[in-house]
DNA sequence: TGGTTATTTGGTTATATTACCAAATGTAAA
DNA sequence: TTTACATTTGGTAATATAACCAAATAACCA
């Protein structure tokens, strides 16, 4: 890869990179359906304001939210809504995943409840 | 965020996690082109074997690429051709920055040659 | 069988990411 | 101006990623 190639790929990664990560994908989707403050993402979270506020820069650091004070409070809102869009994409690369993994069971011939729990990982 | 959600949520992570590395980017667009094996994607990558061998092992683990061993070759796929779908959307993300940040130069008045190579990051 | 090619695996080291706590900042209300 | 609230920043420790080298495996050919 060439150097300016690789810069292209730098900056692409860089997004996905901030996606990457399942409480800032939670909070991606959650944005998508309207501005939220800090405040309330920590609560549903269950993480430290710390912790929610450094993911929140991660994605603005990455173009893909965006902040807005007013008052006392910060809003962030999904910039990108074309983000959300992926995630069908990205939902059925899972399908695919657990049917496979419950298609080896069966030719295993392991009969058994089989929770999504177990499968996703 | 409840267990069950936060599987779900790391389960989409991993697959952008999968793709949160600009070798890893790029072989899979590589691969929308058509599969190709290892030794092929080595040379232009400019990495070595083993790492090569561990970026496309990620991919296919997080269920984004496909391997077929036909002879001495292992002939990696793209296995699903929607995540290149989601480029454009990554690429708007990219340019929204570019021009933020090339308004930013203006209003401060600083003129000059802007390269993309200084901007992307 | 023994050698050659293609790829993967294991080990190691360097770097990056994440979470939490504590302290700092900024804003508004008393 | 003091106080309280909302958020960010800095520090630190634990864990995860990434790159390379060396060695192992696997498939084919002589």
């Amino acid at each position: 890869m060439k150097k300016e190639e690789k810069n292209l790929y730098e900056a692409k990664a860089k997004i996905f990179k901030a996606l990457a990560h399942p409480t800032r994908l939670w909070i991606a989707e959650k944005l998508g359906q309207g501005e939220c403050c800090v405040n309330n993402l920590v609560e549903p979270l269950g993480a430290d304001f710390s912790t929610v506020s450094k993911h929140l820069s991660v994605l603005k650091e990455a173009g893909v939210v965006d902040d807005e004070k007013r008052g006392k409070q910060v809003f962030y809102s999904l910039k990108v809504p074309c983000v959300l869009g992926f995630m069908s994409c990205v939902e059925d690369v899972i399908e695919n995943r657990i049917r496979e993994q419950v298609g080896l069971l069966n030719r295993r011939k392991i009969d058994g409840v089989v929770k999504s729990s177990d499968i996703l990982r």
